[in-house]
DNA sequence: CTTGGCTATGCAACGAGTTGCATAGCAGGA
DNA sequence: TCCTGCTATGCAACTCGTTGCATAGCCAAG
């Protein structure tokens, strides 16, 4: 049910279409939760006819109509009510770590070169993390002050920032381990 | 599908009942990737009809037979094989990340009881893995020295550490942010 | 003595999320 | 010229995961 949510934060920050929104999940909001164009395009339909998003069709030429959302009342009374309710906190979800474990029953060089990749991708990641922090939050362009809503987009890119820094550590500490394993040991 | 896999580790490492593996990823397997009884059940149902495990049926008094899953032949190599295969690294799914987002359009001080509440979550979720670390790996009972399976669990377990400590720190930026954002700027 | 919790398994229905595919014209590179 | 990729939307089929419920006897606390 929270990408119902995700999607009404988006669209009371701005308006846009389904695929405008598709875009901002592999950016921003998608740093911390993530959907396809499919699932956005299926549940904004639903969000409409349940009355808590108003379309307005842009015609375009040579393409089909843009759909621009944005948040009606009911909308904005749903998202309230969300933010009022306690939410479950959640636990990691992390087949690298079962990948891990699995490699005590099979030959554990293998999974240094996956977890190198994903070490990279974490990296990368990070990069365009601090990236976007300069650009919008701390670089000599970014506004001052920052509103409320732009502290709190800020807070979220630095638990964004301190995940991927703890996880390349991590990764640093499994890859030392399995190299460990790999060479027989040195003391016997 | 890496479900499948969890329990495929799962039981190399012992073989076990449902409602065994179940409690297991309550606890160590569950800490990186949780399942309730139900998917548990469907899917070793699937996967003993597909030929990776096999069952033995454990009478007792009293109670329903109990049903002893075990990995065999083939269920080792589709273990070997998903480990050869790469993973998409994944992203974080937070909620609360988005009700955080969402704070900006209403009043930010009633999350603050809810990021408190996530915050004592996690604090005791770091208390119990680090006593789970000293009992096994640390501690003065645990064996030394540790087998490949156990130090690969001793790493993995240290990143729920991590992963806990991070967040942590993190809800406490949170919570500064929430709190500067709460009190009328001082400065003006 | 009754209520709730534990072991142990399971069905049924639903909601969330993924994957493959389809349309359709335009722009840019090999 | 053909192929790829972008904008923009959508259907269909599937798997994954959650929730509610059911059985059934045992044990301990109130």
């Amino acid at each position: 049910m929270a990408l119902e949510h995700a999607i009404l934060v988006s669209l009371l920050e701005k308006p846009g279409s389904g695929y405008e929104l598709a875009r901002r999940f592999e950016r921003s909001i998608g740093y911390f939760w993530t959907a396809t164009h499919q699932q956005i395009y299926r549940v904004l339909k639903r969000m409409e006819s349940d009355g808590l998003l108003a379309v307005r069709a842009l015609p375009q030429q040579s393409r089909p109509d843009k759909k621009e959302y944005s948040v009606v009342g009911p909308g904005r009374a749903a998202l309230s009510q969300w933010l009022h309710e306690p939410i479950e906190p959640e636990s990691i979800r992390h087949e690298l770590a079962v990948k891990i474990r699995g490699a005590a029953f099979d030959d554990p060089s293998v999974l240094i070169r996956e977890v190198e990749r994903h070490r990279q991708v974490h990296s990368d990641r990070l990069a365009h993390y601090l990236a976007g922090e300069l650009r919008d939050f701390t670089g000599p362009t970014a506004l001052t002050p920052l509103d409320a809503g732009q502290e709190l987009q800020h807070v979220v890119l630095r638990g964004g920032i301190a995940f991927e820094r703890m996880t390349i550590a991590w990764l640093d500490d499994v890859l030392e381990t399995l190299r460990r394993l790999g060479t027989p040991h040195p003391d016997s």
